[in-house]
DNA sequence: GTGGCTGCAAATCATTTGCATATAC
DNA sequence: GTATATGCAAATGATTTGCAGCCAC
């Protein structure tokens, strides 16, 4: 995504467009994992000595009502977040600890399950060994 | 469970019999939902006043370990617990908040599945609208 | 011009840690 | 008797709140 579509997505979810919001779109979309608010904060305060965690707490917060993030639960403590991209699980990896994008879809999404419950949204948190240690496992 | 299988629960996993570990686990087994240490706390401490916040943490985490309980990562700010009961998932309703369980296997467990992974564990969130809400929506 | 956004400082709240005492085995 | 568990008080650390000034619109 490039600059003026963040710029363009803003506006559209009714969101002034300001330079941490900018800074903050950028690091999510860059690809770089499931950062927590702590990791946002840092990397960017190089850029913007001024930034603030209040900054960051706040626009999260807005992204997330605005449905631009979600907002992870994948361990135990901590909150971390990502950017929409569809429908897809996450794996935390057991030796690495890495958190790794699992896509595919639940059956059960949208459907009425057997509990007579409606189920509007899912999240899958898988635990086990990724690719890469299974590899590196493989060789020795 | 009766008070008798927790002392030998709590043995078999090398634990001590200590009087708030089996008040715990009553609590837990009691089917009181998803209990988060301050409320195992508020509950216990009518009964045992000099009971800590600290015995309660320390416990859970020994429960955790010896695979007694799971702790849960049903929303993104609350550490809940429940006592191992075999495969399921969990649905928050959003509209009375209730968690709830939700009886079914994932197809995807023990399988290396399309990434490449091994899954060795399943946790499903579940976010929709709980058969009681829609019931109550219908009558309307 | 004004309401939303920012950023500082202080407050909050769950959880953790240090340590002395008590208790299960 | 000894290792483990308890419980108090204090520390920690992430997140939240209050508020004054700033800036996008």
């Amino acid at each position: 995504m490039v600059a003026m579509d963040f710029d363009r997505l803003l506006r559209e979810k009714g969101l002034r467009v300001t330079a941490p919001r900018l800074e903050i779109l950028m690091y999510l979309d860059g690809n770089n994992g499931h950062p927590d608010a702590d990791e946002i904060y840092n990397i960017i305060k190089r850029k913007h000595p001024n930034l603030s965690r209040t900054t960051v707490y706040n626009t999260l917060d807005a992204f997330a009502d605005a449905g631009i993030v979600t907002p992870l639960t994948i361990t135990e403590t901590e909150r971390r977040y990502e950017m929409d991209q569809g429908m897809h699980h996450h794996l935390k990896c057991r030796q690495c600890e890495r958190i790794i994008d699992i896509k595919f879809c639940c059956p059960n999404k949208g459907k009425v399950i057997s509990g007579g419950h409606r189920i509007e949204q899912v999240q899958g948190y898988f635990k086990g060994i990724c690719k890469f240690c299974l590899k590196a496992a493989e060789r020795k």
